[in-house]
DNA sequence: TCTATATTTCTAGAAATATAGAAATAATGA
DNA sequence: TCATTATTTCTATATTTCTAGAAATATAGA
């Protein structure tokens, strides 16, 4: 039987969040650059409210596939290497 | 910038078929053990519904996760190893 | 302090999704 | 043919998610 432990729920939330196009498209922009902040990545896709942008970016934070730095009044983001490779180092490629 | 492409378009899919806890659970189940029908999938997980269940295998099959074979009534359902093993080798380990 | 910029939170409406019951379809065997 | 079993489709409902505007918070610099 497939347990329901620890590591599936953080694979259906990694999962969930690569799985809409907004977030998955943000995940794939942050390994082509690093150290993007939150306005740098609403200039690269087209016409995101800075309000949606957050609650993406909250849930791909949330499960742990990006990480964050704070600087100043900016937020940088970059891609957990390790929770890529783990559940999807297509990511990666 | 990121392409939409039918490839990320694919990974959309993929991710979010799997961003779901019952189809993960069936994802994973179905690496531990091939050839699975509907009803032995059924009754591995805890009180689902036929139509639930239908509902989750498309959306598993149709991202090109699974792969089917009919033999007389019954369906069974193979993970679909080249596609696992490009956006989710997680599954296979 | 005042202003500007970056980001989040709150709120609500619209759209998508999960769920299951009932009916329909398909295949098998008596 | 009839009954049975497996699966899907149709339908409806409840819940979740996406989206963005408005307000709030945080920081930096003049």
């Amino acid at each position: 039987m497939v347990e329901d432990n620890a590591e599936v729920r953080q694979a259906v939330k990694v999962y969930k969040a690569l799985g809409e196009p907004t977030r998955l498209k943000i995940a794939l922009l942050l390994t082509e650059e690093r150290n993007l902040c939150c306005s740098d990545i609403g200039s690269k896709l087209e016409s995101i409210a800075g309000s949606t942008l957050s609650h993406h970016l909250k849930q791909l934070t949330d499960c742990g596939l990006l990480d964050l730095r704070k600087e100043g009044t900016y937020i940088y983001y970059n891609v957990n290497r390790e929770i890529a490779q783990k559940y999807a180092p297509y990511l990666l490629e």
